[in-house]
DNA sequence: GACCTGCTGCGGCGTG
C-alpha cells in the first residue's frame, strides 16, 4: 500500500510503538486509526465505538505519545483518568499496566477501595496517570482544596470513559461541574477533554455533554467498526392470566383448588413456563447474558433455570447478578464468564450492561421490551464480537391471552408492541435523548457547598459565575441561583450562612453533612439489612420490605430460610431450604420516550410484516391489530369503557403523567396505566367537553400544576429545597405542561 | 412500571 500520509502507527511515540510490537498486533483497529491524529492534534475529542473495540487504546496510545513529546519534568498528574465505575478503573489499570512500564509513566488507582497511604503518596509526589472516579475526585477537591492547583496544573488532558453513563444524569452534573472547578483552579481555560462513548444515536449529545456549552468544537470520531452483523428475534409468550388488575367490585375468583404451591403461582405469573422451558433450551451449553428486567425477575428467573438444571442432573450453568448482590458473589459471575470456558449465563439486570471485562458471549437474552432503545442497543453489543459470530439478541415477550371481551388494555398486547417499536427506533438509528430543560436544584446546592469547601469560602457571585455561567448549571439565572442561596441559609437548613463582608461559609447544618463521606456522592442508597448464611453475606436486603423468622425467600437463585433477623446489627440470617418466594425490592417505574410511544401506535396502525417476529408474536399481533381497529383506535382516541372512559394519547411517560395531573385538577377520577389514562365515572362526551377546553386553553402553569402533585425528596438533597424550589423543579423535570394544549388537540383529532 | 453507581480521616486495635 502507497500512501503518502503517515499512518497512525507512525505518529506514535517509540515506546508506544514498542509496545505495540510487543503485544503482536496485526494491524491498529479502525477507531485508533482515526483517533491517533485527531488526539495528537488537541482539543476536545469523542471516541465512540462498541465496548471493546478498543477505545481505550484509541486514547491512551496517542496521549502517551503526546506525554514523551512534552518531555517537562514538571510536578503534578499528566492524564487525569475519570470512570463510573470502581470496577472499570481495575480493569483498565490491569489493561494499562505493560503500556504504562513500557512508556515509564507512573500508573495509579484511586477509588474508595485503594489504601489512603498509595494515595497519600501520589499527592506527594504526583505524576503519571490516575485513574479515580468522580467521588474520589470530589473527596480530593473538598478535602485538599489548596492543592488542586498543584496536583493538576500540568495535565495533558482529562479521559472520561463511559461518557454515555453520565449523560443526562446528576451525576454527570457532577461531573462536569468538578472538571470545570479544576480548570479554574488550575487557571487553565481549557484541559482537553477525551470522551469514550458507546455509539449513540446522536453524537451530538455526547459532544455537549463533554463540553457543555461548546459541544460544536468537539471532534468526533466513530469506530466503524463493521462488526458480524445483529441477529435479532422477538419471541411470543402467553401468561396465565389477565393483567389489568380486577376492580375492587369485581366478584373475586374462587380459590383454586389445584396444587401449585401459592409461591410458585406468583413466579409462574412473572415467567409462564413456557417461557422458562425455551430459555433453558435456548442458553443451555452456551454462554449468554439474559437481562431480565428487575431484581425481582433475576431471582425468579435464575432460580427457575437452576432447578432444570438440578432436575436435568446437569451441572449448574446459571447465575444471579444484580446489585443487591454482594461484591464477592458478583466477581465470581464476572470471572467465571471472562475466564472460565464452561458454559455460563448470567441472569442480571443493568449491572452487565456497562463495560466490565467479561469477555464475549454467544448471545444475549432479554425478557420483556425494556424501558430504553439506548439499554437495547448497549445489551446487544455484548455477543458478536469475534468474527463470525453475529451479535445475537433474543428479547422473551410474554402477553395476557387473548379474549374479545377482556380489557382494551390487554387485547391491545402492549408489551409486545412496545417491543416492536423498540426494535424499529433501534433500526432507524434512534436513542433517547437526556432532558435539557433539567435545572439539577439539588446537585447545585451539593456543588455550592463543595465549592465552599474547596476554597474556605466564596462570594456569591464568583459562585454563580463559576457554577453556572463557566460551569454547567446553565439553566440556572441569577434570581433563581439567590432563591437557591436563601433556601440554602434559611433557618431550616442552615447549610450556609454569610460572613460579614458577604462570603459564603458552611453553616451548622452543612456541618454535620459536609464532614461525613456520605457528602461526596450526589446520589443516595436506602438502608439496608445484610442477608447472612453461616459467615458470607449473600447480599442486602432494603429495611422497608418487611421479613419474618421462618419465611422463606428466593435470593442469588436459590432458597433460604429465614433463621433470624437482627434489626440494631441490621443482619438476616438465613439458612438453605427447598421453597421459597421471590424478593421484594422497591422500585419507581423509569419513563418512557415520546418517541416509542409514538411509533407503537404506527406499528398498530401498519399491516407491515416484522421479519424478527417468531410465529406466536405475529399471531399476538394480528390479534393486538384487530383489537385495534375493533376499538375503533385507528379512528379516535377516547373511548368508552364500562363505567369511564380510556384515553389513548400516544405519548411517553412524562406527557401521559401531566395530562392524568390535569384532568384531577379537572375533578375527574383520573390515573394512567401502560400507556393510557383510565377515568372512572364519567361520559365520553363530557371527557371530550373537558379536552377542548385544555386544546383551547393557554398552556397552564406547570408550577401551579406540579403543586397537586406529591413531591417527595427523590435527589439526595431534594429535602433542602423550600416547597416553592422544589415545585419548580417537578415543573421543569417531571412534567410538561407547555405540551398540554397539544396533546389535547391530537386526542380530539387523531 | 426500573436499574445502577460511590466514600475521608482518624482513632483504636492487633500483628510482625
Amino acid at each position: 500500500m502507497t500512501n503518502s500520509q503517515p499512518s497512525g502507527f507512525d505518529r506514535l511515540s517509540r515506546p508506544v510503538r514498542q509496545w505495540i510490537w510487543q503485544q503482536k498486533w496485526q494491524s491498529l483497529r479502525d477507531v485508533q486509526e482515526k483517533a491517533i491524529p485527531a488526539i495528537l492534534t488537541g482539543g476536545d475529542v469523542v471516541i465512540s465505538a462498541r465496548t471493546a473495540a478498543g477505545k481505550t487504546e484509541a486514547a491512551f496510545l496517542p496521549l502517551l505519545s503526546r506525554l514523551e513529546a512534552k518531555e517537562t519534568s514538571a510536578d503534578g498528574f499528566a492524564l487525569l483518568y475519570v470512570s463510573p465505575l470502581k470496577a472499570l478503573i481495575n480493569d483498565q489499570h490491569r489493561r494499562l499496566e505493560s503500556l504504562c512500564e513500557c512508556c515509564d509513566v507512573l500508573l495509579t488507582k484511586w477509588h474508595g477501595d485503594v489504601s489512603s497511604n498509595v494515595k497519600a503518596r501520589a499527592r506527594k509526589r504526583p505524576s503519571g496517570i490516575v485513574l479515580i472516579t468522580p467521588e474520589s475526585l470530589e473527596a480530593l477537591l473538598v478535602r485538599r482544596g489548596g492543592e488542586v492547583s498543584h496536583l493538576f496544573s500540568n495535565l495533558e488532558a482529562v479521559i472520561i470513559d463511559e461518557l454515555h453513563a453520565f449523560i443526562g444524569t446528576e451525576r454527570g452534573m457532577q461531573m462536569q461541574s468538578i472538571l470545570n472547578r479544576i480548570e479554574v483552579a488550575t487557571g487553565r481555560d481549557r484541559i482537553d477533554r477525551i470522551g469514550l462513548s458507546a455509539t449513540l444515536g446522536d453524537m451530538r449529545l455526547a459532544a455537549e455533554a463533554l463540553r457543555p456549552g461548546d459541544g460544536e468544537a468537539v471532534t468526533l470520531v466513530e469506530g466503524n467498526d463493521p462488526g458480524n452483523g445483529v441477529r435479532l428475534q422477538v419471541r411470543g409468550y402467553l401468561l396465565e392470566r389477565p393483567t389489568v388488575p380486577p376492580k375492587a367490585d369485581a366478584p373475586e375468583e374462587p380459590e383454586s383448588d389445584n396444587d401449585i404451591p401459592k409461591e410458585d403461582e406468583f413466579s409462574r405469573s412473572l415467567l409462564p413456563k413456557a417461557m422458562s422451558d425455551d430459555l433453558f433450551r435456548l442458553t443451555r451449553g452456551k454462554r449468554n447474558l439474559l437481562f431480565a428486567g428487575s431484581r425481582v425477575n433475576v431471582e425468579v428467573c435464575a432460580d427457575r433455570l437452576r432447578n432444570m438444571c438440578d432436575d436435568e442432573r446437569l451441572p449448574q450453568e446459571f447465575f444471579a447478578h444484580h446489585g443487591s448482590l454482594s461484591k464477592a458473589i458478583r466477581e465470581d459471575v464476572e470471572t467465571r464468564l471472562r475466564d472460565d470456558p464452561r458454559p455460563t449465563t448470567a441472569v442480571a439486570t443493568t449491572t452487565l450492561e456497562l463495560g466490565i471485562d467479561i469477555g464475549d458471549v454467544d448471545a444475549v437474552a432479554q425478557i420483556g421490551p425494556g424501558s430504553s432503545v439506548a439499554s437495547l442497543r448497549q445489551r446487544i453489543g455484548r455477543s458478536g464480537r469475534r468474527t463470525g459470530h453475529p451479535a445475537t439478541l433474543r428479547m422473551f415477550v410474554a402477553v395476557p391471552p387473548f379474549d374479545r371481551g377482556g380489557h382494551p388494555l390487554d387485547r391491545l398486547r402492549l408489551d409486545l408492541v412496545q417491543a416492536i417499536a423498540m426494535v424499529e427506533c433501534l433500526i432507524a438509528n434512534w436513542c433517547e435523548p437526556p432532558i435539557k430543560a433539567g435545572l439539577h436544584l439539588p446537585t447545585l446546592i451539593h456543588q455550592t457547598l463543595a465549592l465552599i469547601l474547596q476554597y474556605g469560602g466564596v462570594l456569591p457571585a464568583q459562585a454563580f459565575k463559576l457554577l453556572c455561567i463557566r460551569g454547567p448549571f446553565r439553566n440556572v439565572d441569577r434570581e433563581l441561583f439567590a432563591d437557591l442561596l436563601r433556601c440554602m441559609a434559611s433557618d431550616s437548613c442552615r447549610l450556609i450562612e454569610q460572613s460579614g463582608n458577604g462570603v459564603l461559609m458552611i453553616g451548622s447544618g452543612g456541618e454535620e453533612i459536609t464532614e461525613s463521606h456520605d457528602f461526596y456522592p450526589v446520589f443516595t442508597t436506602e438502608q439496608e439489612y445484610r442477608i447472612v448464611h453461616e459467615t458470607r453475606t449473600l447480599g442486602t436486603y432494603p429495611l422497608n420490605s418487611p421479613l419474618a423468622p421462618g419465611e422463606t425467600i428466593i435470593f442469588s437463585g436459590r432458597r433460604w430460610r429465614i433463621v433470624d433477623i437482627d434489626d440494631r446489627a441490621r443482619v438476616i440470617a438465613v439458612k438453605p431450604t427447598r421453597t421459597g418466594k421471590p424478593p421484594h425490592f422497591s422500585g419507581r417505574g423509569g419513563a418512557i420516550h415520546d418517541c416509542v410511544v409514538d411509533t407503537m401506535r404506527a406499528v398498530l396502525c401498519s399491516s407491515d410484516a416484522y421479519q424478527y417476529l417468531d410465529q406466536q408474536a405475529t399471531r399476538q399481533l394480528d390479534e393486538a391489530r384487530e383489537s385495534f381497529g375493533e376499538l375503533q383506535l385507528d379512528r379516535k382516541s377516547v373511548i368508552g369503557h364500562g363505567q369511564g372512559v380510556l384515553l389513548f394519547p400516544w405519548v411517553g411517560t412524562r406527557k401521559l403523567e401531566t395530562l392524568t395531573l390535569a384532568l384531577i385538577a379537572k375533578q375527574f377520577k383520573a390515573s394512567s396505566y401502560h400507556h393510557s389514562i383510565e377515568l372512572s365515572d364519567c361520559s365520553v362526551n363530557g371527557v371530550l367537553e373537558t379536552l377542548e377546553e385544555i386544546a383551547d386553553a393557554p398552556a397552564p402553569d406547570g408550577v401551579v400544576l406540579a403543586g397537586n402533585l406529591a413531591q417527595p425528596a427523590l435527589a439526595k438533597f431534594d429535602s433542602f429545597l423550600s416547597p416553592e424550589l422544589m415545585c419548580r423543579v417537578t415543573a421543569t423535570e417531571r412534567i410538561d405542561a407547555e405540551s398540554l394544549p397539544e396533546i389535547a388537540r391530537d386526542l380530539l383529532e387523531p
